[in-house]
DNA sequence: CATGAATGAGCTTTCATTCAT
DNA sequence: AATGAATGAAAGCTCATTCAT
């Protein structure tokens, strides 16, 4: 019942009055993270995301106090980062990983929906606060597991866990980096960059 | 090749009509980029920027045709990165090129500009190219002329040349990706991922 | 037949939502056309009409897509030419129906009305077809019918009938020739102009 | 000096200082005039008129106190009725004249500056009273004395002089009546409208 | 609860007019 | 005198939000 759950609605009424339309919830949710990701915070209307899920706008207020509240939601809403077992091999696995990241942040406008909690960093800090915790420590955290097996595994010295961090932010942040300057990277992204992102825990 | 020639040289009209305001065009420019920086484009108002900049919207544009071309002209006018010379150290020149991007993006709300470049990606992607055309294809070609160099120095094999764009990518970007996760790095960011960043290059 | 049917039929919504402010449709249209007349299109302004009619600028917008819409759906609103009961005879019912148009046409900003239709030719042609289509074409209309009876009952040869156009134009053009030279008409204006008008059918 | 002398500018400043641009003048008012017939008081604009004479504003507010002024004297600067001489036939001469109307009348936005005079009479007076004074009264004044012509060759009786002002209404208010109905007429409006407006006066 | 209506606040852009050389 | 610059005052249109059924 706490703020945890993150796609349960606020209120949590059991089964009593009238049902909320079914799905309802959710193609609101839907449409304003694709509208959020396509035209950014500012030229998301309510309006238009009553029409996207097929609805009007005040049954959209009767659930989102307003439109701020809305877009935190919807970024709640987004579905987390998948889990895929994992084979032990290092470079495969952190591979792997990379290039499921990659599938990701190559969905049309999903770049642009980094840009925007970003841009909306002053205006609306919640929208980048819950990106971090949905979906940004998720992906670190798988990342960071697969070096952590390593140790385990002795593939890698234990004394160079204090570099896994900067490792893993110089893998992904390399896909931003590429992006910022040239677009989306090519196909072998993943398999280039998990090889030189390891490199500092060879040796 | 200093940091000048970069803008429109000044015109060189005889003092026909009333001269323009001193300055005026500057202060609109800085007024523009603090805005845009801070609240992103679809914040960016006219009015706000003629008040900040001490004037009146149709004084603007007068300059300007309108929003769009505002915007695009204030990140023209964003100053580049500035030259500093090398030292001929591989480690030392990549890290100290590193501190000074890092200073750079480290001022207030810089990183919000670069996430209102990427959320406006489809709505105004002049924006998206200048940005990348002053200031990150800068900055690249900084930090792979200081790998060149070291190939040149015969520091770095000359076969690895083809990692460079990665490195330069990881390095860059992993302050990207640590700013998504946790906010500004640390102090020593840049020594720490210089080191981190050329291991790829060592043997 | 009657003056009624020309507007849209009240839409039978069964009451859903909240309801339209009664009247409101009409005072908008009301005093658009007053603004229109008076004024002319080009100083007709949404915020003008909404102070008039009582209301604000959103609630226009909500019925009218946006100011040419206005204009024409206020000249569509325009009551047409009220029948009256002819009496059969000729000159009797030319004079009768000059004279309808005559009060018509002299209420207060009448012929700017018409100068405003024509001077927005270029710009708004909507406003003279509509112009045309409801007010001109029945006014011409029933003046014709008027010497079409006269010619089944015999009173005008039905060889004249080509001149018919002509005619009812010099009668009702006279108005607006002697308004362009010298204001509205004197009083007797409909009695002598019924008089000559007809002369060229009468043998 | 009085305002009577249309075309001459207000200062009757002979030959001291810098002469004005030779044909500046002319240029300003004919360019305004073509606005004015073309898109109306409202969207007149002294920019436009500036551009279009190859001036600038300032230049044009030199001459001009305002937009009133300058759309005032523009009208002032039309070009009166021509005089041709009469052959003594009543129904050519009459019929030539109305050609001559028509000729006029029929070219581009003639109709449309008509409507704007009409139009602007609540806002701008001064437009419709100078129209009258220079276009119509010409016009009437010309038809008049072909009618009073016939009345001295004995072809009219002098009896029906008090239908004159009616006829001549007639004869060119059926141009408008005409153009409100359905655009401009045929080839043949002058001919046919000679015989008819006429016929009041036979007998 | 869902829905259509109403509204306060802004925003971009334009224009007549005035300045300062 | 001519010109480029500056500005006060709108105007059209949109949107988040709230009402009234």
């Amino acid at each position: 019942m706490g703020g945890d759950a993150a796609t349960e609605p606020e209120k949590a009424t059991p089964t009593r009055g009238r049902p909320r339309v079914d799905g309802l919830e959710d193609r609101i949710l839907d449409a304003t993270l694709a509208i959020l990701a396509r035209d950014g915070y500012a030229r998301l209307s309510i309006d238009a995301v009553a029409q996207d899920a097929g609805t009007t706008r005040p049954t959209i207020y009767r659930r989102f106090a307003d439109k701020e509240t809305l877009a935190v939601a919807s970024i709640k809403h987004l579905r987390g980062v998948m889990e895929r077992p994992l084979s032990g091999n290092l470079e495969a696995d952190f591979r792997t990983e990379l290039e499921a990241f990659r599938d990701r942040v190559s969905q049309p406008f999903a770049v642009a929906m980094v840009g925007t909690v970003l841009a909306e960093e002053n205006a609306n800090p919640r929208l980048l606060e819950l990106y971090r915790e949905r979906i940004v420590k998720a992906r670190r955290e798988r990342l960071r597991k697969i070096l952590d097996l390593a140790v385990e595994s002795g593939e890698i010295d234990g004394s160079l866990q204090s570099r896994f961090d900067d490792v893993v932010e110089m893998a992904v942040g390399s896909y931003y980096a590429h992006y910022l300057n040239a677009g989306t990277p090519s196909a072998d992204w993943a398999e280039r960059i998990a090889k030189l992102a390891l490199a500092p825990l060879r040796s």
